[in-house]
DNA sequence: AAGGATTGGGAAATCGCTTCCCAATCTATC
DNA sequence: GATAGATTGGGAAGCGATTTCCCAATCCTT
């Protein structure tokens, strides 16, 4: 039953009503270590709850310094490469009791320093980057902001390639990518074009090169690499461009991403040419919808809601084994790349 | 540049450092209608900068009584209707300087319940309902709940069918399922199965209501109803335990959602059968998905990243004009339903 | 039965920030 | 040039919690 007061009830209120100190009233709704007699928290708890009474958390936050709150940064919260990931942030977040806040980096840089930054007024107990790239001259403000974020007591976790102080919860992208690259070439691929996005990327440039050794390893050549980005139109667009030269049957075009795969798998149809005996494409990630497009998406698997569970730990758990092993990869060949005669 | 500061500074920090009071600190640095001396606003905007200053989110809710906080409240952000949808939340809130608090339900009443209480301790500005059972035995308890919320100052939106109190960004399922329908029968097709969610769920009912009125008033027989669910593994297993009876060629499945639809698809396949020609199959939310999927997926679009910034300023914007017009929905005609000859 | 050790409630300080109120200074008006 | 009125800085009282002391009432031991 909740009172139809105005206005939220406070712990002032509670107390007030079970006729007992502030000071117990808080000892007994909100953790505390020391303990208090049965019969006055009896009296509290009736009163809390006749009331409607819930903890107001910011003011709880000032109090104790630190706020319960795990900031998530993503680059596209519709992108179900992100979307799986923060489902994953969100699982373990609600587990520990912890909120999360989520803020769109839309693949800006720029904003993204000033997202950081915002995030930090929350003063939350970590900060999740997952959409970020690590390198380049755009990286230097981020970095900045970055350590004043881990100076003001907040951990910050990298989803990928780590750097500096913070904590990073890795995949094997390179690894995961060459072994793709060997066993497309062991299906007979001889041929292959990487649309990835731009250099500096780390995640991309992990991909491409771990492709690259893998394919040309087991005997392919990776005949060109294009940047396109990491979304689904980047992808169709740069594909597009590709099919309008001369792309040979047999070719393998590797998308730096499932997203970006997809696109190139709708825009080798819309050239006219079939994909798979024709045109063969594989992506990485493992996203949902690579299992019911047809032909199947060839992948690599990546964990991405156990990765988005670890990186909550990583954020939040004090001690944090840094050495925990990868998440394991795993190659998927399905109906995009069939075996070449 | 950042001060390399133990803890976060403090407003008193930068006051003191700039050789002036709280106040005065305060009225430069977070917005006040009251005007400050170009001299010392200079000097305060310098001591930040050095300082590094950010308001600390929390103090500052608790000082001002309301934090600028939204929350979201989603079944799965896993899935790209939800994600489409949070994003147009994410848009509206980095616009208007909120900060966006995402909960997940995963489908449980209860837990929905329990996460709206929680979320009411953050003393949000607005409360976003993006999933939720509207009707039946649980909704009571849940509506409790969004009372004491509003009781409290907070405007709780539901995005859907509204209730009570509540704002609502309403979405005319109905209509648009009626036009599908009208339209499916229009190219030839006379049986269809519905694949619903189950019975009490608004938007579920409102889509096979429409779609049967639809459907049958230009000549269709929807043959049957089905109860799955809202997810892509309930279409498949449903439909693939229908295909298991006799489904004779030529018969349309209507899935209650994109995602459902697409789970049909994939059964449709696995169980020998042909999407289009053969099986004819429809969803509704025009999902991205849909487009790079072959035969593409004939649903009914709506603009959900619309629809979630229209959420957004439902659930912060004073005065909002309840009678704005609905959204316009689309029906899209793609290779999953051929006309029948 | 007496002295010390627990146990547990309450007053008050504190967290970082906002804002009301007052005093001092400045501007404008006659 | 005096006075009312408008500006604008600062002091201090909150906001809704937590938490450190302090102290009275118990409990245990010998």
């Amino acid at each position: 039953m909740i009172a139809p007061t105005r206005g939220a009830a406070t712990l002032h209120d509670v107390a007030r009503e079970a006729g007992v100190s502030l000071a117990t009233a808080s000892r007994v709704l909100n953790g505390s270590t020391r303990k208090v007699a049965e019969s006055y928290r009896e009296r509290v708890e009736t009163a809390a709850e006749k009331l409607g009474y819930t903890a107001n958390l910011s003011a709880q936050a000032t109090a104790r310094g630190t706020a319960a709150i795990v900031a998530l940064l993503v680059a596209d919260i519709a992108d179900p490469y992100f979307g799986q990931l923060a489902s994953g942030v969100a699982r373990g977040a609600d587990e520990a009791g912890l909120v999360v806040t989520i803020a769109i980096t839309e693949r800006d840089p720029q904003r993204e320093v000033k997202l950081v930054r915002a995030l930090r007024g929350q003063r939350p107990r970590g900060l999740i980057l997952a959409a970020s790239r690590v390198e380049g001259p755009d990286a230097v403000g981020l970095h900045g902001e970055l350590e004043a974020f881990a100076n003001m007591g907040g951990r910050v976790v990298v989803v990928g390639p780590g750097g500096g102080s913070a904590r990073s919860v890795a995949v094997d992208n390179r690894g995961g990518a060459a072994a793709l690259g060997a066993q497309l070439a062991g299906l007979g691929y001889r041929e292959a074009i990487v649309l990835a996005a731009s250099e500096g990327i780390r995640t991309s440039d992990d991909r491409v090169d771990g492709f690259t050794e893998g394919f040309t390893g087991a005997g392919g050549n990776v005949r060109e690499v294009r940047r396109a980005g990491f979304t689904r139109d980047a992808g169709y667009a740069a594909a597009a461009e590709l099919l309008e030269g001369d792309v040979p049957a047999g070719t393998l075009i590797f998308g730096i991403s499932d997203v970006v795969a997809i696109g190139i798998m709708s825009a080798v149809r819309d050239a006219g040419r079939q994909v798979g005996a024709d045109i063969a494409v594989a992506g990485f990630d493992d996203i949902a919808t690579g299992r019911d497009i047809r032909p199947g998406l060839t992948t690599v698997r990546v964990p991405l809601e156990d990765l988005g569970y670890r990186a909550l730990h990583a954020a939040t758990d004090p001690e944090w084994d840094a050495a925990e092993p990868q998440l394991p990869l795993e190659v998927i060949v399905r109906g995009s790349t069939p075996p070449r005669a």
